[in-house]
DNA sequence: ATTTTGTGAAACCAAATGGTTGCACGTATA
DNA sequence: TATACGTGCAACCATTTGGTTTCACAAAAT
């Protein structure tokens, strides 16, 4: 199986899963609370995004705790950059055209 | 099926297409000379990319010639943009915490 | 020591995915 | 008009995915 980022991020509960952990380490228990599915359901999802290294678990006592890996997060952002550079280049494109047009 | 681009853009193959047609607007047969991949395979990437309003098409006489739709490439950057606050914060507290070592 | 709690793993299932081959059909070209 | 070309679509297939239920096991709590 594929087992990297934007496979990780391609199922919207673990998107969620992840907006979730971002703001604070959370136990499964904890995280599948404010799911629908199963505590089950939701460890699976854990178990991709720990394979895919998106989170990364901190065992304390009987508990885990599951923290998001932030470096992995850029990797997207890293990937995107080279469509933010397009997308900067044809907004410069259009501001020259702008410009001209105002200046004849 | 779920149709957005976190799910276009989890297959590999996908993502080289997207960045192919980045640079300039192709022909099926024309970006499917770019994989291993069968015409009808990429054919299907590229009816997912559709379906996912990722990418375009631009009928030309027989050809269609299909182009990026940057804005939807922007979604992606937005929803990182919430993760990419954290690691500025980070990055803010650790510079507080090395300003702070220096003036002691 | 026994029970409860937190968690992972296995077995199973329906649906989705990525691929293939073959066919259909309009648009060029000879 | 007949042929070649560019493309989409349907049928089929193996594998993966996301989910469920059941079980196992160590760490706390009683």
């Amino acid at each position: 199986m594929r087992r990297d980022i934007f496979q990780a991020i391609a199922d919207p509960t673990r998107r969620a899963i992840i907006a979730l952990i971002a703001v604070q380490s959370m136990t499964p228990n904890a995280i599948a609370e404010h799911f629908q599915a199963t505590r089950q359901a939701v460890s699976k999802h854990l178990k991709v995004l720990v394979e895919c290294e998106v989170i990364a678990p901190r065992q304390q006592g009987r508990e885990i705790y599951y923290q998001l890996e932030l470096e992995k997060m850029k990797e997207i952002d890293k990937w995107l950059s080279q469509f933010r550079k397009i997308w900067e280049d044809r907004f410069n494109q259009l501001d020259n055209l702008l410009s001209t047009l105002q200046n004849s």
